[in-house]
DNA sequence: AGTTAACTTGAGGCATCTTTCAACTTGAGG
DNA sequence: CCTCAAGTTGAAAGATGCCTCAAGTTAACT
């Protein structure tokens, strides 16, 4: 690649993560261009769709998640880590209006690095008794996406009140008050399906 | 007004009833004068906006919350009220997509007769000592938030899935598990400023 | 039956955003 | 310095949805 499109490459990637962080997902490509300093062209010869740019532009993100977990399973609490663990995901959600419509049509059932470790997070806590065990990975879902739309609605108005929305929610996940579940969890390929829709 | 305006008016809110049940808030207008067999400038003339139609279409929903309130009021235990009264709200959400949008854009902070029910539904439940204490009203709209999220990303997948979500979320609002907040609750007036933004 | 105000119509203008592509420019190897 | 493949450009076409208004139609009253 010519040295002048790898920096227009780069100045697009910076452009859309500024403006994906401070407008969501749906910013118009070429304000993203004309930030870069670039053509709306030009951006399409580079990412030939939304979708590729937005992948570009989060790529470290999975890493970043999976980093959270390492940490959380390396904490001697297996609850303080499951919390720390979510708590860490919805940071980055609030700090990043595009991670955080992207958490919204994601879920952790994704078949990469993290799964696994998120499975373990739960498990570790599960085994230790606080975390109630009827829960299963995929309704993680729900407090992600629950959390993505308080932060959506009150992230200039309330800057932390997605901390209480989770705070609430993690006491609904202690064995402490568990109380039968009204209906079962969603298989993975349920919850992917569900992902597709958005 | 002319008798053939009444038909019309009827006509257009039949279709969006329905056009917003199955499809959301964001249908096209011209789709709902379509479906209405009515031109679009039809649709203008009887309501100017979208939300003066909107409007319309839901208008009695008010009343439908109001007297899921009165009957949640009306049994003996405070917590199974609490519990019916927000199951009642889900179900009303789940049961139109676009209600399960207005829902993410309202909060049960209004000045309606529902918000007065409201608050001694709550009340009511705190006293019993099931609901825990540092909850107030506007934390109501972390749950309905969620559960609309969770509504919407699974309604055609998993029909059912909310009701778990939500079960889930209320064992978070019992007494037993009440661990510290880490976030004062909303204002009455931040919550609506938050929903201003939607 | 005539009159008229109320009502309806739908093409067209506007706005927003996406996507393509033919013409032009430029980096880099020879 | 020449060449040309790689890269850039931005106008233009397309898609979608909102909203208006001049012209035509009709209910309803006399």
């Amino acid at each position: 690649m010519r040295k002048d499109a790898v920096q227009n490459r780069e100045r697009l990637l910076q452009a859309a993560r500024q403006l994906f962080a401070d407008g969501g997902l749906d910013v118009p490509l070429e304000e993203i261009a004309r930030t870069a300093g670039v053509s709306i062209g030009t951006l399409y010869n580079r990412f030939p769709t939304r979708d590729a740019l937005v992948e570009a532009v989060f790529a470290d993100r999975v890493a970043t998640v999976a980093d959270l977990a390492e940490r959380a399973l390396a904490m001697d609490d297996a609850w303080d880590g499951f919390v720390a663990f979510l708590t860490g995901v919805c940071e980055l959600q609030a700090a990043d209006l595009g991670y955080n419509d992207l958490a919204a049509r994601t879920a952790p059932v994704d078949g990469d690095r993290g799964y696994g470790l998120m499975l373990k997070i739960l498990d570790r806590a599960q085994r230790s008794g606080e975390l109630r065990p009827d829960v299963t990975l995929a309704d993680m879902a729900f407090v992600l996406w629950g959390v993505a739309a308080t932060i959506r609605a009150t992230h200039e108005v309330v800057p932390g009140a997605w901390r209480r929305h989770l705070a609430l929610t993690l006491d609904g996940l202690r064995t402490a008050t568990a109380h039968p579940l009204p209906a079962p969890p969603m298989f993975t390929e349920q919850t992917r399906a569900a992902l597709r829709k958005c």
